[in-house]
DNA sequence: GCCAACGTTGGC
DNA sequence: GCCAACGTTGGC
């Protein structure tokens, strides 16, 4: 099994919303960005565990957890022209990009931040905390993935 | 709202 | 294939 750390507005779609949906589970549409692709499509598998990260808001960290639950297929999205995601070099054909379901898991009892991250000696190297990483969804090391949750239960 | 970092696009 | 221009991300 693997570990993932997948990004989101809270604004736009948080763990909240995820936890509303029905089955608790939504696919992860929108992402244009080739090597989360990759990932999505080729690499995340069912059973796999996700951080679900809140970016660009006040608290930027950690809320919860969820789980792979579909593994990656084409986003329609980027064949309707009236979605924000429409990419008309996208051909159902031959499709350019892939999502996967995931399902709520558990929230933690406190968001893990950023800013503590930073400052954890047993997180150095993690891809989450390298110099304007920008990507939406990463891989994340079991030994990190252990030690965050004991930041949870701080 | 600012701006640094990064990805993509397109002219040449 | 280079690289400048542009758009986006996301912390602060």
């Amino acid at each position: 099994m693997n570990y993932w750390l997948m990004k989101s507005e809270p604004d736009v779609f948080g763990i909240d919303d995820l936890a509303a949906m029905p089955r608790k589970t939504d696919h992860w549409d929108g992402v244009r960005n080739y090597q989360a692709r990759n990932m999505m499509r080729d690499e995340m598998k069912k059973g796999d565990q996700v951080f679900f990260y809140h970016s660009n808001c006040k608290e930027p960290g950690i809320v919860g957890i969820a789980e792979v639950v579909k593994e990656g297929y084409p986003d329609h999205t980027a064949w309707d022209p009236k979605s924000k995601y429409y990419d008309p070099k996208s051909d159902p054909e031959n499709p350019r990009w892939y999502m996967v379901n995931i399902k709520f898991v558990r929230k933690f009892d406190r968001t893990v931040s950023l800013q503590e991250m930073k400052q954890e000696k047993a997180l150095e190297g993690m891809k989450l905390l390298q110099r304007g990483n920008r990507l939406s969804v990463m891989p994340v090391e079991k030994k990190h993935w252990q030690h965050i949750l004991k930041m949870e239960k701080r």
